[in-house]
DNA sequence: GAGTGGTCTAGACCACTAT
DNA sequence: TAGTGGTCTAGACCACTCC
């Protein structure tokens, strides 16, 4: 273990929090009792704390406590359908750089291989937990400076010959088409803001207050099968996301901003 | 001044760089020279480079020293159309809420009223700098939590009459089409993780490491004229951005996955 | 050897609230 | 009054790089 006392702390609430022993809107130890209880100062043991906060995992309250966050309880935003984002992005990573005329590199942190998916992986690919899934875990750079961390799976009946056969540059949805005549034509996303996690700030090469930006992306091809789950790390402050849409008839759907703003005008909490 | 004195630093150094006397590339000064210079501790000149690490003013190098960053050469991430966004939700804020079970609320920090455009937002208007616009500057409370701040600006011309006039529950934008026959019809957004400034932290009632998600928005009418310009500012662990679309042929576009991965293949850094 | 950021210590005072 | 998180101090040692 090198990874500091803080981290040291906040992993040990992490795995309690994860595997439920704390569960959502349990109040923690507070900063001084984690201080004894860990034999560090309470400045540590508070660093500690406030690692989980950015993660997201717990929620701090002056007075009050730090309490475990309900993770499920963050708000979904737009639940639509939109026209292309992570996707495209992805696949055009090679090319977005080299427009933007940095050198962009890729080093895989595992050589790529056949795993048994875990329960949460197996629901989104729709396998029995315990098949054999291909496991990509890779990290991207541009210009030395890595920008994103990936780890993908792909069910292994249709990819497993992947390991022995080399498709070249080509696509690897392209080559799934051309081999099983399967198409990719469908993704969903989720997108989380949050602070890195140790693991991540090492990969990433980020500090403690470095934000990233989430994605959870399942892959459906035309027969309604999933073929890709992968979870992908940026470095927020590498990037900025814009998009354009055009807005539906208001008329109909009638309910922007009618939010009943005038319900109160108040002064700004006084700063100065 | 009542921000406390890492607060200070951080808005000394955050006004220089925005006002660019500190520009992309320049070495800030070092922890160790801060703390003497504002005669405060180390650590707290440290918290103040944090922050405006956490707002992506500032990238940290061990050994080589603290550097102002480039804003601009985030990378763009898709530059594409997509079908919805935040203006969806933001349109359903109340219904949002109201479905999720929780009270929505809308507090305004100032009357709204007609102010001169800076020039930046005089450029995304379409407007001379100085032109009146009308401003509106509210924050959003689901069960009394802050969720999201919104600082709009709207042409003065068409909006001016709102000030006089109570549009009851109605969109401003179905009564803009109602009293003025423009119809809104797109919008561009720009979305950008990033930990929250004091002033957000402060409305948002978030702490030092809760990031943010921060959204630029414009509206145009169907006469191609900005009608609406935002900046929205959401609590990143409350949200979950979630969306689905539908992938182009790859055949064509062909790009996916072919970034030339097999090049390197490393072992992890080694974590312990 | 000097200087950088990264981490840590063992205190301190504050505002606030629940008892 | 006791306990919470928020802030701050004045040190310390570390790994690392540059000179």
């Amino acid at each position: 273990m090198e990874l500091g006392k803080a981290e040291e702390i906040a992993e040990a609430l992490r795995t309690q929090i994860i595997q439920g022993e704390l569960y959502a809107g349990t109040k923690i130890a507070s900063e001084r009792d984690l201080s004894k209880e860990f034999g560090a100062s309470r400045m540590t043991a508070r660093r500690a704390i406030q690692i989980l906060e950015g993660e997201g995992l717990v929620t701090r309250y002056p007075v009050r406590g730090t309490f475990v966050a309900n993770i499920r309880e963050r708000s979904v935003i737009n639940q639509g359908r939109v026209a292309a984002m992570e996707l495209r992005s992805t696949g055009s990573f090679l090319e977005q750089m080299e427009r933007l005329g940095r050198k962009p590199r890729v080093q895989f942190l595992e050589q790529p291989g056949l795993v048994a998916v875990d329960v949460d992986i197996a629901r989104q690919l729709q396998l029995q937990p315990g098949t054999l899934v291909l496991k990509r875990y890779r990290l991207q750079f541009a210009n030395n400076t890595p920008y994103r961390l990936i780890e993908s799976y792909y069910p292994a009946d249709l990819f497993e010959e992947l390991l022995t056969t080399d498709i070249g540059s080509r696509s690897l949805f392209a080559w799934l088409q051309e081999r099983h005549g399967l198409r990719v034509v469908h993704a969903q996303e989720e997108l989380i803001a949050r602070l890195a996690t140790a693991r991540e700030r090492q990969l990433l090469r980020i500090s403690l207050n470095a934000p990233v930006v989430a994605f959870n992306r399942t892959v459906w091809t035309d027969t309604n099968r999933p073929v890709e789950w992968a979870h992908i790390i940026e470095v927020a402050s590498l990037y900025r996301f814009t998009y354009e849409y055009d807005i539906p008839d208001w008329n109909q759907e009638s309910q922007l901003e009618k939010e009943a703003e005038r319900e109160q005008v108040t002064q700004p909490v006084d700063t100065e």
